[in-house]
Parts: structure tokens; C-alpha cells; sequence
DNA sequence: CGCAAATTTGACATCCCTCAAAATTGGTGG
DNA sequence: CCACCAATTTTGAGGGATGTCAAATTTGCG
């Protein structure tokens, strides 16, 4: 039978129980007061020309950095912000790596995305004035934290800021809309065998190697962001290992034949 | 056996084949010559509200209108802009209704929105300079054209235009991430309800009733959507239908018992 | 009124989840 | 530096949700 109607009932995926040991909330109003780190300065970061003020000039940079209320150490497996916080900053990473995570009511939770060095996160805020989502540290991480409302009328007097600013909510649209693709059309092999590109061709925008490097997340973490489960990642993986196209080393991934994980993400369309 | 190796083949998803029936491609460059429309008038649009001049005075209002090139006539299945097309225009609908779909490189679509009056289209498109995705019309339409070139200094002009700029495009992030955490966590009862939930809360938005409306798109499409087909759409209506929560005729929706729809779309955490 | 397209319904196949247990890794204290 | 324990990862067996294929029915449009 098919879709019986008790089935209707069914709860969302939800497999082993979530021991909800996240780190402790930071409160979000006072992030100046967590960490005694000195004042941001644009101009050495090794985020700059993926960040705000990228194509700023001198004296905008300034002017940037004096709105930078300072900069943030934000432990592995930290959130930065919370569900339901209110919004006040924008976070640009400065350093590490981080995941944003939106929760279900059923229990469940979805990864909404990975984001590297130079990225803003909270951009879902701006909306509603409430984070719809949360940000939990990767690794051992830095952030600059932008006051949303000293921010804006910096991006009036600056063109090239508000231009970058545009550009920065644009590609978050357009890479949630490759993903919402990967959930809804594809299989889950080339699910993974699209992530694995992507984290390569991140680590490569980052300055390494585009098939030499570490995942920082879970294979759980991956999962959630893939719509599948951390069993199915696994067995996933051990298959592409076994074909011969990655070696896989816990969490170490390198690419042997590129090619083909790029036939796996794409398969040709039947004749 | 799970996975087996020669499964990494197996391709995306592709029913039925796809006809390529869509209206054949307007040039998008010269909008202004495919209708001659009155220039538009903010005032009396309908949709002025949820659009970006809400918030302006009236001299922003006049301002704001001589950069809106023309008020476009499109027609139903037609498409306004396609692929891979150059970025030159936002589009705000002002009555009507889109779906925006993207293509996946085996052949498959996956519609990542459906867009009512007084929403933007198009964003996607800003951080590349080319559109990623599509916008094609579900009904006969009318929409406004914004030259993003000569939109841009107006934001800088205008704070409450940069301001509800910025809304709508968080805003469009915010639903993505609703739309990813359906795709990756909800079976096909909850997706189906949460989406019937979600057009009657946007038909109410419009000034219609939130339990009775018309959707105006195939079940194709919201299985495009919802990750799911269309047989699976239809018989999950079915089911609906006989456990008394809706009302079906063809594409007209009764929601009879709006808590049990919650139910399914909320399934309750495992005890 | 007639035909193409959309929808519904049915039977069957399969992808991936669920449950379970073994193996490995990483962090921590001695 | 090593031992220990918790967390993560791997692997296996089996079942269920939903896709696929096919045919019947209804709807929409000229």
C-alpha cells in the first residue's frame, strides 16, 4: 500500500537522540565584552578581499574599521548566535570555519551551509529582526562583529561597500538555491560527490589545495546539510575510496580523479 | 547490498520527458519594447506595500518611478528571464504570480519559489552578473522593470528604499532556508502541508481567505518544489481528501480542518 | 465536440533510512 | 607517553517511503 493515512503522522527523520551539548550561549548583546582582543584592523586581515570592505579605499577602510565594534574569539563548538536572538550584528569570519544550522520544530535540524573565512553570517536576521537560524564554531575561530545599525549608513556613503554588501546577500541566494537543487534532485551519490567539489573548490578560493584537504565537519554535519544521514555519508564515502576516486582518511579527504567525481555530481542524461 | 558501486551512475531523477514547451524567449535587453504600457505609478499599484517604495516619501515615490523604466505585460508560461542571461534588470511583480526554477545539469529542474505581487525576482543574479535561474509566469502578469545600474544610486539616496532593499533580500534568504529544511528533514506529508499552509497564509497576505484559494500552478511544479512527483503530490491530496482536511477540486483548495493540517505539517517529537 | 495535457490511481522496484554492533579516533588524566 | 572512555565512524541486515512505469480518467482549450 501506499501513503496509508495513518502514515500522515509520521514523524520527521529524527535517529539517535541529540544530547543538545552545545556549548552555553554566549549572551549576544555584549560581544565586546567576551574576548579582550584588539580592535580590528581590515588591512592585515588574510579575509580582506573576501570581505566588506574589500574594495574599499584608504579612508573608507578607516571609517570601517572605527564601526568594527572588535574583533572575537569564538572557541570550536561554540554558538555565535542563537535562535530566536535578537539582531543586532552581522559576523564577518575573520578566521575557521563555521556551520549554520536551522531546527525543526519536529527535533530535527538542517544545515543551511558551511561558511569560510571572509563570509557574513546572521544575514537572515535583517528581515525580521530575529535569527532564524543559529552559528556553531567549527573550529577554533575569529569574527568581526558588524552593528547592523551603524553599518547601514556607512553602505549609503560608500558605494563600493554598498555594492560588496549586495554582492555578499546575492551569492548567499544563489548558493542556497544550488543546494536546494542538490535536495531536491539528486541522488545521494551525487549529493556528496557535489559537496566534496565544493569543499574543494573552497579550500582552493582559500588558498589551498582543491583536492587535498580536511573536512571540519561531522560526517553527521554533513549529512544534515545533504538531507541524508551520517550512515548513508559513510557508506558513500568507503564506496568512492574502494572505486579508487578518494582516499579517505577520517576526516582527511584527497581527490584522486577529479574527473570522475565530476561524472559522479553530473551523471549524463539517459540516451 | 547498499550502494553498490555501479549506483554512483545512476542518474538524476527525470521523469517523464520534458517537451521544452516553454514560450519562447523574449529578448531581455529591451524590455521597454515588448508592451507599450503607461509608466508606472507606484501610488495606485496594487502591490506598492510589500514593494521596494513602500517606505519612501513622496518625492522618493517621484524619484523613484522615473527610474522604473515601463510596466511590462507578461503572459502566462512565459518566461521573463532565462539562464545564463546577462543581469540588467530586477523585476517587481505587480500582479500575477512567477515560479523561479533552476536546471541541474542532467536534465532535472528544481523550482525554488513561488513569487506573488509586490515580491522582487532576479536576485540571484546580482552577485554574478548573470541569472542562474529562471522566472517564468503561472498566470498572465504585470511587472516592472528596475535598471539595477541606475537603482543602485537611488539606495544610497533613499534609506528607507536601501532599508526595504535589504528586508527582501534577507527576506529571500530566510525562506530558502525554510524551503531547505523541508527539502532535507520533512517527509512527503509534511512537505505537502506545510506548502498548502504556506499559500493560504500568502493568499491571506494578499486580502484573500487563508483556507480557500486557487493554486496556480501543476502538481508537477509543487513537486518541483517539494522534491517530490507529481504522482506523489496527487496522491497524497487524495489522502487529504479522505481523512476530511481538504477540499480538492483540480486546483482549487478547500482547507476544511486547518489543525489537522498543523498536525501533519508539525508532526509531535517521538516520546 | 474532440484532442492534448493534466491528474488520478495502481502495481512494483529501489534508494536510503532504521536499528544494531563493531571498530576507530580523540581528548584527558595519571 | 600511555591508558581509558566517550564520541565518531564504519559496516551489516532488513524494511519502509517514495520513485518509476503504465493505464484510466478528467480537464482545458480551440
Amino acid at each position: 500500500m501506499y501513503f496509508t493515512s495513518k502514515s500522515l503522522r509520521w514523524g520527521l527523520r529524527d535517529h539517535k537522540k541529540k544530547p543538545a551539548m552545545e556549548a552555553p550561549i554566549v549572551p549576544p548583546r555584549s560581544p565586546a565584552g567576551r574576548a579582550a582582543e584588539p580592535p580590528a584592523n581590515c588591512r592585515h586581515c588574510p579575509a580582506l578581499q573576501h570581505c566588506l570592505p574589500a574594495w574599499l579605499d584608504e579612508a573608507g577602510i578607516t571609517e570601517f574599521e572605527r564601526v568594527v565594534v572588535r574583533r572575537l574569539a569564538i572557541p570550536r563548538h561554540q554558538r555565535m548566535f542563537g535562535l530566536d536572538a535578537p539582531f543586532e550584528y552581522l559576523y564577518a569570519i575573520r578566521s575557521g570555519q563555521f556551520k549554520g544550522q536551522r531546527a525543526s520544530p519536529g527535533g530535527g535540524a538542517q544545515i543551511t551551509g558551511f561558511y569560510m573565512p571572509g563570509e557574513l553570517l546572521g544575514l537572515e536576521a535583517i528581515s525580521t529582526g530575529q535569527h532564524a537560524s543559529e552559528a556553531v564554531a567549527l573550529t577554533d575561530s575569529t569574527v568581526c562583529a558588524l552593528p547592523y545599525a551603524m553599518l547601514t549608513p556607512l553602505l549609503g556613503r560608500h558605494p563600493p561597500l554598498l555594492k560588496q554588501f549586495h554582492h555578499v546577500l546575492s551569492g548567499e541566494i544563489a548558493r542556497q538555491q544550488s543546494t536546494m537543487l542538490l535536495l531536491g534532485n539528486a541522488r545521494a551519490p551525487q549529493r556528496l560527490a557535489a559537496f566534496l567539489l565544493d569543499q574543494g573548490a573552497r579550500s582552493a578560493a582559500q588558498g589551498d589545495s582543491a583536492d587535498r584537504f580536511a573536512l571540519r565537519m561531522s560526517r553527521d554535519d554533513i549529512a544534515a546539510y545533504l538531507g541524508l544521514t551520517g550512515e548513508s555519508i559513510s557508506r558513500l564515502l568507503s564506496m568512492l575510496r574502494q572505486d579508487g576516486i578518494l582516499n579517505v582518511s577520517n576526516r582527511a579527504i584527497d581527490i584522486l580523479d577529479a574527473a570522475r567525481l565530476r561524472e559522479v555530481a553530473t551523471p549524463l542524461e539517459p540516451a
